[in-house]
RNA sequence: GGCCCCAUCGUCUAGCGGUUAGGACGCUGCCUUCUCAAGGCAGAGAUCGCGGGUUCGAACCCCGCUGGGGUCACCA
């Protein structure tokens, strides 16, 4: 059997962008030995249980890219792939490790175990742990509770004198001991499991050999080791990720700083493959000095040796955001523009205005190398759709005096107004204007200066004659008079 | 606090006993130029957390310390 991976979300919200760094790399492991990945939904927190959460994570999913072999929507021979869907098997394992003494019925209420804590904090004890209470019940007096029908949890039974090691493929050997390992929950008294049984249970199940999660499930891997030991099953390779955290920070990722949430990276017009590129190499570096990575690239070059032993990496939105503009470079104009529409329309971003398809398509060609992401889009192009109302002041700026500004307008207006259409381009609109604003002795910045606010309203835009050509002589014209009709 | 993990430029990192400690993001300057970008070039930025060892030689190996993080639920 080759490799299976899977990742385990949880439908308790929007699915968080260190969870996808997790489960890239767990597909790029199952892809690169040819095995399989698959998505399970860990859904027994019923508390915390979002409607639709589900959903919406699997969408967002498909949208990075990545898919699952098996899980819900594609099956598999494991199915079902939906923990609540699973009860009945977790109810049964965990009866099985009754039985065979490696756990056991607990009928404590959560106020004896409340205060129990609370005395163990108070006569200074290192950490808190179950009193194995019940664990001493006599035979009958289960039953009896039992047939009573008394809300109960089943614990696994921890003997104290073990040593738990295990080989992390990331950080090396580890050794707990298990004295300080609780009695954990397995069965919850609402029936469902906790995660501790249901990850071990499926994940045996559904023959999951290589476990690659983040750093903060380290210390609850020995009681899923013990878990396994229990039931006798064969062990899972395990690999603990270094977990994210903000740039400034030094505590996990966190949302105070901005989105966190994977599908909010998607709405402010990030590209999933520059997300993705940017996720891999949080954690991870192929050694060489290649940056840009495809998924592709990235299954064939993945390697768990290679994979940062550091506890926390900063999520540094900077390069996240050098990435896009190094994808949205890297497009062809029609695909940009495909990518952007459906972007404007999946996200409910379009404008006001129309665009009509050609006329953007030349739009995009002036603004590609001035985006970042495709939210940069309409705030950079909005002048070459719609009028807006000249900054006098701005515009007055450009050449220090109204009247100044008043004459070059004055004479790129009736310069302008002369041309044939044929002439109504780029290179020739440049070499005219040069050529008329030496005559008359303008310096070419306040010149072009003044024009360019005149015609876009703006001081940082693409070059001033490419805008021009696209404008049109019509626009063009009617923008500079309206400019210099404000002035005196 | 107990347990466990981690430690190279501001950030992501390369390095796996001998290197001018390399690259990328960001930053600065220059080139281009009608502005802003993009691009190109150059530069600043790391006494490799500290202290002991081992060794002819240590960022790399060992020990201690310090710092940071994770975790101690009928949450995952």
């Amino acid at each position: 059997m080759g490799v299976r991976t899977r990742m385990a979300p949880s439908p308790t919200g929007e699915y968080h962008i260190g969870s996808m760094r997790t489960m890239l790399y767990n597909y790029a492991l199952a892809k690169k030995e040819g095995g399989q990945f698959i998505l399970r939904i860990e859904d027994t927190d019923r508390e915390r249980f979002v409607e639709g959460a589900t959903e919406r994570l699997m969408d967002v999913i498909n949208a990075y890219g990545l898919n699952w072999d098996e899980g819900p929507r594609v099956g598999g021979p494991h199915a079902p792939y939906i923990q609540s869907e699973r009860l009945e098997t977790y109810k049964e394992y965990a009866n099985q490790l009754v039985e065979s003494g490696h756990a056991y019925y607990c009928f404590c209420s959560k106020e004896r175990l409340d205060t129990l804590r609370e005395e163990q904090r108070k006569a200074g004890m290192p950490s808190t742990k179950y009193d194995k209470y019940c664990l001493n019940l006599p035979k009958d007096k289960v039953k009896e509770n039992l047939d009573a029908g008394l809300s109960y949890v089943i614990r696994l039974n921890v003997q104290a004198d073990q040593e738990i090691s295990f080989d992390d493929k990331v950080l090396g050997h580890i050794t707990f001991p298990s004295k300080d390992v609780d009695d954990q929950v397995l069965l919850k008294s609402d029936g469902f499991p906790t995660y501790h049984l249901g990850v071990v249970v499926d994940d045996h199940l559904m023959e999951v050999n290589w476990v690659m999660r983040g750093v903060e499930w380290l210390p609850s891997t020995p009681k899923h080791i013990l878990l396994y030991k229990a039931f006798g099953w064969e062990l899972p390779t395990y690999a603990h990720l270094p977990l994210l955290k903000e740039k400034g920070d030094t505590k996990k990722l966190s949302k105070r700083m901005g989105s966190v949430a994977a599908h909010e990276f998607l709405l402010d017009g990030y590209l999933p493959e520059a997300l993705i590129n940017f996720l891999m190499f949080l954690g991870w570096n192929p050694g060489t000095e290649k940056e840009i990575y495809s998924l592709d690239e990235f299954v064939k070059d993945f390697s768990v040796e290679r994979i940062q032993k550091t506890d926390l990496v900063v999520f540094d939105r900077d390069k996240l955001a050098w990435y896009n503009g190094q994808y949205i470079r890297m497009l062809s104009a029609q695909d940009l523009w495909e990518r952007l529409k459906k972007w404007m329309s999946e996200y409910d971003q379009q404008p006001e205005y129309k665009m009509e398809d050609t006329y953007s398509i030349k739009v995009q060609s002036l603004v590609q190398d001035r985006m970042r992401v495709f939210a940069d889009f309409l705030p950079l192009t909005n002048y070459f759709y719609i009028d807006f109302d000249c900054p006098v002041e701005l515009l007055v700026a450009q050449s220090g005096s109204e009247s100044r500004a008043k004459e070059i307008l004055e004479t790129f207006y009736n310069l302008l107004k002369e041309l044939s259409v044929e002439n109504w381009h780029s290179k020739f609109l440049d070499e005219l204007c040069h050529r008329i604003i030496s005559e008359k002795g303008y310096k070419p910045k306040e010149s072009f200066m003044t024009l360019r606010v005149a015609s876009t309203g703006q001081t940082a835009t693409p070059p001033i004659f490419d805008i021009i050509e696209l404008l049109g002589q019509e626009k063009t014209l009617s923008r500079i008079e309206n400019a210099k009709n404000l002035l005196k």
